[in-house]
DNA sequence: GTCTATATACCGATAGAC
DNA sequence: GTCTATCGGTATATAGAC
């Protein structure tokens, strides 16, 4: 209880954050203003301040619905069956998926690794991907006992998420197709890497 | 000839440039203002208009000051000799000390990827990048002859930059150590991903 | 809870003296 | 080339009516 000194209905306040979350996620933290988050709710600048005390405290409000909101769905992708190697894969598609369907969280990950303070990247870390990144870590011992599990695991997440990251630049970029922004050519390719490295992979 | 309406020495837009990079490289273009840059410099904001004509102009001579820079070292790190397996050793391993070394490039580059529009990214690809991702293209079908060439070259770079942006919050995870940000163990365990995959992957 | 109106500070950019 | 002074606009945030 007494979460605010105010009285606020929850379906306001996630009205608000989700007309904010895309906001921020193009432009940034300085990049957006409180004008123009309330005239994208249709409100007043007063209105949103009834129910956020201010900026700093409405952008974490942000963060922590668009990545509580997936964590469900990481959760899920991670519990897998069948032989190490089709974990492996699912996990790897199934991931790219989420990462591509929803660029807006992409982009708010990738923004917080930028910007985001000591204490912002721990609350991160330590209260809201905890799980999901334990669940990554088990999943790297169990395909690759061998390997240090924390940068197999940054190095799934890290190809994943740079092949999404270069998706504006690629037009300009040699070689660069269409066909490389789909999630299952991605997919498959980050697959093929991890599985037998460059060697042997062939993704044409 | 020409450049500017006004006399500018270029030692004063130098200083005014390498005070400005790291700023921008922190807190992004909306993050930082004109008097905080006046300020780093030690000059009055007055003066910083006489050798720019606005805000957007400084940021982007920022950008192509840092980027043309970086760019002789990233063609000298890819004029490589020996195996192919001895090419891409050393390339991995240079690639990263040079970003690990320059983080203020990294972020820029990482900020223009999550900001820059299309024609500033076109500039980026076309114009100042060009030759060193032909060059890396080259040593992704040198090395892995079967794979899609720019896929591969987006998996090499991108596996290096995530370790590097993953530095702060590593600490938080589970399993970050201390070492898994020296860039000859970086460079190592991506080397050894690209050579064997996972399975046979051995970094500990 | 929502509004209009406003306080206060900072923003990018310019004028004009030296 | 560098400065002080300042413009007009916008920023975050608040006061107080309804």
């Amino acid at each position: 209880m007494a979460k605010s000194k105010f009285s606020t209905s929850p379906e306001a306040k996630k009205a608000i954050l989700h007309a904010a979350i895309p906001l921020f996620s193009k432009s940034g933290f300085s990049g957006v203003s409180i004008r123009h988050i309330a005239s994208a709710v249709g409100i007043s600048i007063a209105t949103l301040y009834h129910h956020f005390p201010d900026k700093q405290t409405l952008y974490l409000s942000c963060i922590k619905e668009a990545f509580s909101n997936k964590a469900e769905g990481l959760t899920e992708v991670l519990s897998q069956q069948g032989t190490k190697q089709e974990q492996l894969q699912r996990f790897i598609y199934r991931f790219t998926c989420l990462m591509s369907d929803d660029s807006n969280f992409r982009r708010l990950l990738q923004r917080e690794l930028l910007d985001g303070d000591e204490s912002r990247l721990r609350v991160l870390a330590k209260d809201v991907f905890h799980l999901q990144f334990k669940g990554i870590i088990d999943l790297a011992k169990n395909v690759a006992p061998h390997c240090d599990a924390h940068m197999m695991a940054i190095s799934m997440v890290g190809l994943i998420l740079f092949h999404l990251e270069t998706t504006p630049i690629r037009p300009f970029l040699v070689g660069g197709k269409a066909e490389h922004n789909n999630p299952e050519v991605i997919a498959r390719h980050v697959t093929q890497i991890l599985l037998m490295g460059i060697m042997k992979c062939d993704d044409h």
